[in-house]
DNA sequence: GAGTTTGAAACT
DNA sequence: CAGTTTCAAACTC
C-alpha cells in the first residue's frame, strides 16, 4: 500500500496538466489523476475489482461498474458488447476523456476520508455527494451510504432515513443496538442471577418437604438445620450458573472434559410425584448433603461432587449406591416403579 | 433463474 | 438547475 501511495503522489507531482490519462497501475485497470485531486483514492484501492453484467451501457458508461471504477472487464463480467477492454483502451480514454470534460470530478472517489488516518478511530470516511434514496430508507445496498458503511449526512437527500451508521440528522442505530445489547445483556446476567437463587430456594423447599417424613421415620437429623434458610449472597454466585436448567445440560469440567449434569428435578425424582425415601436410605441421603455442606455450594458445583455423582451413577465405595437414579435397582421402595 | 424494485447516471 | 428516461445492480420469490 505504502508503494502504491508512493506512486500516485510521485504521479501527482509529475503531471502538470490538469487532467491526464496514466499508465495502467494496476494491472486490468486504468486510471485518471488531475494535480488537484486524487482522482483515485484509498477507498478504491482498498476494494475488490468489480464486475459487471451490462447490455446496453457497452462499458463505457458509468453505469458499468468496471467503467465507473476505472476498470477494464474481466473474466468475472457477463457483459454484452463490451468495449472497455485493454484491446480498446484508446477508445476507453477517449470516453473516458469526454466524460470527465462534461462531468469533472466523475471519477473521483465518492468516499472521502476525514480525519487524520494516523490515528486509530480518528479517520472518517463519508459520502462526498450523499444518497437521494427516496423508498429504501438507507436501510439496503440501494443507497451508497449503508452500501459503503457510512453514515449519511446533511448531503444527503434521503427521505425516511434510517441509516444504521448513522441517519441524516439522527442517531447512529448501531451505536443505539449495541447498546441496547449491553443493556439487556447486563438484564441477562441478573437474571440468571435471580434463577440461581430461586433453583437454590426449591432445592431447600423440597428438601424440607422430604425431611419431615424422614424425621418421623428415623427421629433423625432437624429438618431446619441446612434445608430451611434461604440461600444468602454467597450461595448461588457460581461462574457456571448457567448451567443449572430445568433439562439436563452439558458442561465443561474443570478438567475440560464435557458431562452431562442430570436435570435437578430429574435428579431428584421432583414433580415426579413419588414418595420420599425413607430410613436409612434418606439418611445417607442427607447426611451427603449436611457432609458436603452443600448449601454454601452452587448447585453446579454440588452436582459434581463425587458423592452425589456416586448416588446417581452407583460406585463402589459410595452407599447406597444409585440411591438418587429411578434406573438403578437400589433396593428401594420408591421412585417411578415403586407405587 | 425470472421478475421486481431501486436510485445513480444519462438525457432533455 | 428540474423532470424524465435509461440502466444495471440489489433484492425478492
Ligand atoms: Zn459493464
Ligand atoms: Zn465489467
Ligand atoms: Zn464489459
Ligand atoms: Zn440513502
Ligand atoms: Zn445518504
Ligand atoms: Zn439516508
Amino acid at each position: 500500500m505504502d508503494s502504491v501511495l508512493s506512486v500516485t503522489r510521485v504521479l501527482k507531482t509529475q503531471n502538470s496538466s490538469c487532467i491526464s490519462v496514466l499508465p495502467i497501475r494496476q494491472a486490468g485497470r486504468w486510471l485518471r489523476v488531475s494535480t488537484t485531486a486524487p482522482a483515485i483514492a484509498m477507498d478504491d484501492d482498498e476494494r475488490p475489482r468489480p464486475s459487471c453484467s451490462c447490455k446496453q451501457a457497452r462499458c463505457i458508461q458509468r453505469y458499468c461498474h468496471c467503467f465507473g471504477n476505472q476498470w477494464y472487464c474481466s473474466d468475472a463480467c457477463r457483459c454484452e458488447a463490451c468495449c472497455n477492454t485493454e484491446g480498446r483502451a484508446a477508445f476507453v480514454e477517449e470516453r473516458a476523456e469526454i466524460l470527465l470534460k462534461n462531468k469533472p470530478g466523475a471519477f473521483q472517489s465518492k468516499i472521502a476520508k476525514d480525519g487524520d488516518p494516523s490515528v486509530p478511530g480518528k479517520e472518517q470516511r463519508r459520502h462526498v455527494k450523499g444518497c437521494t434514496c427516496r423508498k429504501s430508507e438507507c436501510k439496503k445496498n440501494y443507497c451508497e451510504c449503508f452500501k459503503n458503511w457510512v453514515a449519511c449526512s446533511e448531503r444527503c437527500q434521503c427521505e425516511g432515513c434510517a441509516n444504521i451508521y448513522g441517519a441524516k440528522g439522527g442517531v447512529c442505530t448501531r451505536d443505539v443496538l449495541r447498546l441496547s445489547f449491553v443493556y439487556l445483556f447486563s438484564l441477562l446476567v441478573s437474571g440468571l442471577l435471580l434463577l440461581v437463587w430461586f433453583d437454590l430456594g426449591c432445592l431447600v423447599a423440597e428438601t424440607d418437604a422430604i425431611l419431615p417424613h424422614a424425621n418421623r421415620d428415623s427421629g433423625g437429623t432437624s429438618s431446619n438445620d441446612g434445608g430451611s434458610g434461604t440461600p444468602d449472597g454467597s450461595n448461588g454466585t457460581s461462574d457456571e450458573t448457567a448451567d443449572i436448567t430445568d433439562e439436563g445440560s452439558v458442561s465443561p469440567t474443570e478438567a475440560g472434559v464435557t458431562e452431562t449434569v442430570p436435570a435437578f428435578g430429574e435428579a431428584f425424582n421432583i414433580g415426579q410425584n413419588v414418595h420420599a425415601p425413607g430410613g436409612s436410605d434418606l439418611d445417607a441421603f442427607f447426611k451427603t448433603l449436611q457432609d458436603h455442606d452443600y448449601f454454601s455450594q452452587s448447585f453446579h458445583t454440588f452436582m459434581h461432587q463425587g458423592s452425589v455423582q456416586d448416588l446417581w451413577h452407583g460406585s463402589a465405595n459410595s452407599t447406597p449406591q444409585g440411591l438418587l437414579n429411578p434406573n438403578i435397582d437400589n433396593g428401594r421402595k420408591d421412585g417411578p416403579n415403586g407405587n
